[in-house]
DNA sequence: AGGTGTCCTAGCTCAGTCCA
DNA sequence: TGGACTGAGCTAGGACACCT
């Protein structure tokens, strides 16, 4: 169809025919020229090609690129955007500015004026940094470590969802002596929450009403509305009111059946069912015409969503006049290795048989460890198979301390990773000596580095704080070796080979080397990827992701594997009743994004039984009394309705495939 | 002498593991 | 199902070093 397209565009003079290639559902989204338009789009429905469509409307209108924003969910997205756009042949679509939220915030932030005003800096703490923090609070605080931890959770969620501008939000003098602290700890480390970005950018752009940021924009588009939270839609709404430029345009799209983060990331799907009600004059539309799901997928979906009992009018998906019937198996296993392996001696057929290749199949699972155990058993078969889970790169000592320096060579005065480094090897982080340290600065308005020079030397004393200057003696020693070596030295040093705890940031670094020039590149590229890590760009191996990953995904065969009541719908342990309902109601989207996934195969794959262990591992729910007890499949396969396929032994699918 | 901080160990809790 | 075991992660407290 694309290519189709980009033919058309040359053989008109770069004149783009809007209606080319689009079905008479999508044409009002692209030809809307009004401020507000609010897209409304089932799974599979083009919602991305009418997006890009307009967007490049947009810029054959005469639209200068630079004013044109797109906001996608992952990196992922917004290069396939691009890409698309350039196929297009539109002039001027590599201008266009097409990003995460994330990345749109540090943007802003780290512009020069605005790091002043705040006083604050776009430097977002990791994972293991935030361990630092929460231990040196616990001695200000003199409070527990779990405790803290709470009150952290708590900070970024109330932000996140904006609690802390509705009236009567409870606040107790602990929390605010927490939040004091916190913040005193972010400012002295020239350091921010990523929790941060989002209520920083909106406290920015509203206090300077005429900040540059505001009218640099006159087309606004955001993808996947429905998975931001309240403090992100504010923030939209803040880069899109200003008046100036004149008719300026805001196009949101998503839906509100395929949130997926409300749990995980406090995303308020409300948003864009409400929008019109938000954004007075909104044009709304609804896609229902799934063009991507054979006929099979979309019965079987469509009885899911009106058996979740969620809203009164589910919106139903209808199939495209074109789309073929499909095929949907549910398979049962007797145990998860025989899943496994069965699992891919069936994608190994299918690819022998030339029904599919291996970039056109995915692997949904909700739990990491069948994943591997599909994994290897696929390159077993000589197939190329590829996990994709947010594993944490960062995970061992030696590689956090690598990063640390790394990171110090980029920016001498990086605050975080000095105090990562002063304490990464004592069980206590040396919390009560650095925090002797940062009262002396306090007072002194010295940095840490300073103080730490003066110790050394012997011009500054401070009481029991000798265990501090050793190991800043040897940092000093360290990074002015490490200056003196090339990038590709400074990476065997920093993560040498063949070291277990380092092999993961090691093989990241690698791939981020060929594209850096010098150290500075080098540090931008690994911490791009560490903080918002792309999907691999395969096209001969078969993807193993969880479904959180899966967002946005299409591929020709789909297996979702453990497929187990307790894997899913997996509701953890909640306070509250209601807390229970949204985290279930949050399963059931994410079940019904697994089945949209596919364009013709679908397999839905469970296993009888599983070892007592691994169950409560996996938190699958299991009977009683046994070593091998039996599991359950999920509850949402009967969801399915009674026109679903029976269940049937997997053996018995391998041998008619 | 008394205070402070580190290092080390014992002990606690919790979750997972394993078995009758 | 229930009870014993194990290991991880954390904390409390003692021994020790160092400072005032």
């Amino acid at each position: 169809m694309l290519s189709n397209i980009s033919q058309l565009v040359v053989a008109e003079g770069f004149q783009v025919v809007w209606n080319e290639g689009l079905d008479e559902e999508c044409i009002p989204v692209v030809e809307y020229e009004g401020s507000y338009s609010c897209v409304i789009a089932g799974a599979g429905t083009g919602k991305s090609f009418a997006l890009k469509r307009k967007i490049a409307r947009l810029l054959e209108q005469g639209e200068p690129p630079s004013s044109l924003l797109v906001v996608t969910f992952t990196r992922t997205a917004a290069r396939d955007l691009k890409n698309d756009l350039e196929e297009l042949g539109v002039e001027g679509c590599d201008i266009v500015r097409a990003c995460t939220l994330h990345s749109l915030c540090l943007w802003i932030l780290s512009r020069h004026e605005v790091f002043r005003v705040m006083e604050r800096k776009t430097r977002t703490l990791l994972g293991h940094e935030i361990d630092y923090l929460i231990a040196d609070l616990s001695v200000r605080l003199e409070r527990k470590i779990k405790i803290l931890r709470e009150q952290l959770h708590a900070f970024t969620s109330a932000w996140a969802r904006l609690l802390n501008e509705e009236p009567g939000w409870p606040h107790s003098d602990e929390d605010r002596e927490f939040d004091n602290e916190l913040i005193s700890w972010l400012r002295f480390h020239k350091a921010m929450l990523v929790g941060e970005l989002v209520p920083l950018t909106i406290e920015y752009l509203r206090n300077n009403p005429t900040s540059p940021e505001r009218s640099l924009y006159k087309h606004m588009t955001v993808d996947e509305y429905q998975d931001l939270n309240k403090a992100e839609q504010r923030l939209i709404r803040l880069l899109s009111e200003y008046k100036i430029p004149e008719n300026r345009t805001l196009t949101v799209a998503g839906d509100d059946d395929q949130s997926i983060f409300v749990t995980l990331k406090y995303a308020h799907p409300e948003g864009i069912t409400n929008f019109k009600e938000e954004y007075p004059g909104t044009f709304e539309t609804t896609l229902v015409t799934c063009k991507r799901c054979p006929r099979r997928v979309i019965e079987l979906a469509n009885v899911f969503l009106k058996s979740t009992k969620r809203k009164e009018k589910p919106k139903l998906l209808q199939p495209a006049p074109n789309a073929i019937k499909g095929e949907v198996a549910i398979l049962q296993w007797r145990t998860p290795n025989d899943e496994a392996s069965g699992v891919a001696t069936i994608i190994a057929k299918k690819i022998s048989a030339g029904e599919v290749k291996p970039g056109e199949i995915i692997v949904l699972t909700p739990r990491k460890q069948i994943g591997y155990a599909i994994k290897n058993n696929l390159i077993d078969r000589g197939i190329g198979a590829q996990t994709c889970f947010s594993e944490a790169v960062l995970y061992s000592k030696q590689a956090q301390e690598g990063y640390a320096y790394l990171n110090l060579l980029h920016e001498r005065n990086d605050a975080v990773s000095l105090r990562v480094l002063l304490g990464i090897y004592a069980a206590d982080k040396r919390r009560k000596s650095y925090e002797k340290i940062r009262r002396h600065c306090f007072e002194s308005g010295d940095a840490v580095i300073e103080t730490l020079s003066k110790l050394k030397s012997g011009e500054l004393h401070i009481p029991s704080t000798d265990h501090l200057v050793a190991p800043y003696q040897i940092i000093c020693q360290r990074l002015q070796y490490l200056s003196t070596l090339t990038v590709p030295e400074v990476i065997e040093q920093l993560f040498p080979d063949g070291v277990d705890e380092v092999a993961e940031i090691r093989k990241l670094v690698m791939t981020a080397m060929e594209g850096a020039g010098d150290i500075h590149e080098l540090y931008d590229m690994v911490n791009r990827e560490i903080t918002q890590p792309e999907l691999p760009k395969t096209s001969d191996s078969i993807l193993i992701l969880t479904l959180q990953k899966a967002k946005g995904l299409t591929a020709k065969m789909v297996v979702f594997v453990n497929c187990l009541e307790g894997c899913i719908p997996y509701v953890g342990r909640y306070d509250s009743k209601e807390e229970q309902e949204k985290a279930l109601a949050e399963q059931e989207r994410l079940f019904f994004v697994a089945l949209t996934r596919t364009t013709n195969i679908l397999l839905l794959s469970s296993t009888g039984i599983m070892r007592r262990g691994d169950a409560a591992r996996m938190k699958v729910r299991a009977s009683a009394r046994r070593y091998w007890p039996e599991t359950e499949a999920s509850r949402f396969i009967d969801m399915l309705g009674p026109n679903a396929p029976s269940p049937q032994p997997g053996d018995d699918y391998i041998r008619h495939v």
